[in-house]
DNA sequence: AATGAATGAGGGTTCATTCAT
DNA sequence: CATGAATGAACCCTCATTCAT
């Protein structure tokens, strides 16, 4: 029976122990820092040994990019699943994905940490770059498309799809900042007030 | 007083060296990530030796604080003059500082790697939020002022400042991030025209 | 009885397991070098498990002496094979062990980089000189013993027994560098050609 | 005063530190083995601090290959001096070089052990096989040229100066592996006599 | 007997920092 | 002030060994 706690480490799929280690580095990147971060931190966090990071990701490089893909890849599911829960009309479907950034489980700041840990490393970093890159573009294309048909919509002259997705897009993810930095005077409220009156402003027949 | 006028020089050169060490420090940032980033390279960098840095700043840490502070104060600078150099209207004052954040000199790349190296560590490093958190919300406290005056100058309801002023703050931060994920495809251009209908959208009486 | 029986198949299955991790380090030591070579290499050149080698031969260091001592014994094996095989002459004796050593079997650049493996720790390890210093005494034992009968027998003088088996043994192990290091210009021929002359230049009338 | 001997290891020129770094690298190959040896051990026989080796020779792959090459040119330095202090008669200088491999400060089991664990990796890396390769070339070749003298001088028939040269190379390498192999029951004695009872056999008229 | 995930000590290497010059 | 050799802690990574299966 001790033998269980003491062996825990010795029982777990490949898959649950990937997971297992991309959360700890989730979180450690979080509290210490991109740079700070120590695959020694990852283990300790995960209850596991030295070793363990290399043996399942080969290298610290490979386990920082599969950290990030599995943040994309995550991202992607529940955008997708807002949209479909959101019902067939596009006014809904925006509302939804607006809310889905600010929903806790997203808009969080140690995820918020982690996504920015990796923006800032872009430019250094080409692999970084494209998982970001190609993600933003589909997401940015979805959202265009609501725009257009909410434009076709509501006859509304003066704004291009195109430029609302930019702006929305731009927006949430400025928002998040924000939260980053002023955890304390910035909340989810004024944060919906902003979008809200954004998306009132500019498409005034769908929201009110 | 002759000593004052004989340190004078030494001082400005010391000035002059802790510059030319804290430009260096943004090109590594940029260049290498702020983990990868390595005293040897800044040194390097500024074509200086090894130990130079220590010398000038005591340490890494410090070296990275007062890189943040000079950003920091830098932009101010640039957007106090903004702000002056407008001339008397709400509505130029906001402009300027629009066009500020998608001026070549502020939103280049490297600089805004720079950023969010910063910014990616504010959840780690109290020091750096507390310096983001002072300036954001004096940029915020500013635009807002010029929201408020527009709104009771356009008698614009349906509008608060204080959301306004956080979407614009939001979205030009959120525009540097598009520009940095993917400068093939989006441009200054475009990011103008999603900041030009936001504010048409909003104060239609005030921007065309 | 039935158990020895019994136990039959497993003992020869466990000597087969044993002799092929044994070839496998071989192959290893002369593909990585001796420091190079790691347990994972010698299981996976066997087509086997990672803690296969612990479980043969408890450790490393074992595996390695087993092999040295492997190797020692099968060089004895061929060794006394070619005395026996050589008929009853001394000079016939003589020469079939200078033929062996040249023979392809035995002198294979994969073979001599091990012995030299061995012979290059022979000095941190004593167990190592232990095992080859043994097995040198007995072959040159053996060949001082040829050489007096051959002295005896055409009565040469100016020439020790002892002297010239030290000259052979020497020259064997060096020609066996030479291939080692010049493997493309230097062949088993002029090698021939050296101990041949050599042994004709001592043994005149022994040696054409 | 103090100071002098706490700050000894801050003072030496580039190149007396890497001479002290390859002798101290020597010394540790000939106690632990190639493979056993770490850039630890030198930097403590040396009594330094851990980084100096990375330092001054990068990797530990390049100290070694340093190592190799000290190695190299010492001996045909000290080759190349007996062959000039020999006097111009070809015996004497052949006598001479064969001295000279049994010269203490040349046949010395450290140094020994330290040619044979370079030889035993020759097959593994390329690098170190060129380098004895050369060596051994030059060698030989003078070699070669010397006895082919002897053979035009003394009239020699049935012995060819290539295969002599061959010989004579192999059997001084040879020499040393007796010597590593059983320091106790082999001597510099022993071996000077198999050396010049073959030279007396081969060129009777210049060596007696 | 065999597997292969897990361990953890120890290796090579990097780098912020110190210090004699 | 400035240099750059030297330090030594700490990193990533490897690998012999152990152990549950």
């Amino acid at each position: 029976m001790a033998s269980i706690a003491k062996n825990a480490g010795r029982t777990a799929s490949r898959e649950e122990r990937r997971q297992q280690l991309i959360d700890a580095t989730m979180k450690c990147i979080a509290h210490k820092g991109m740079g700070g971060m120590t695959l020694g931190d990852v283990a300790g966090e995960a209850g596991l040994s030295q070793g363990i990071v290399n043996l399942h990701f080969e290298s610290k490089e490979n386990l920082l990019k599969e950290t990030l893909r599995y943040l994309a890849d995550e991202y992607k599911t529940q955008f997708n699943k807002a949209l479909e829960m959101a019902g067939p009309r596009a006014a809904d479907k925006l509302r939804a994905l607006m809310e889905l950034d600010l929903r806790p489980s997203i808009c969080d700041r140690r995820k918020i940490s982690v996504w920015f840990a990796f923006w800032s490393e872009v430019k250094s970093r080409p692999v970084y770059r494209k998982i970001c890159d190609e993600s933003d573009r589909y997401y940015e294309a979805v959202i265009e498309n609501l725009c257009a048909e909410l434009i076709a919509e509501g006859d509304y002259d003066n704004v291009t799809a195109s430029s609302v997705a930019v702006a929305l897009n731009a927006m949430t993810n400025g928002l998040w900042l924000s939260y980053l930095i002023s955890p304390k005077t910035f909340d989810r409220q004024s944060a919906t007030s902003a979008i809200n009156q954004y998306l009132h402003s500019v498409f005034p027949k769908h929201f009110s």
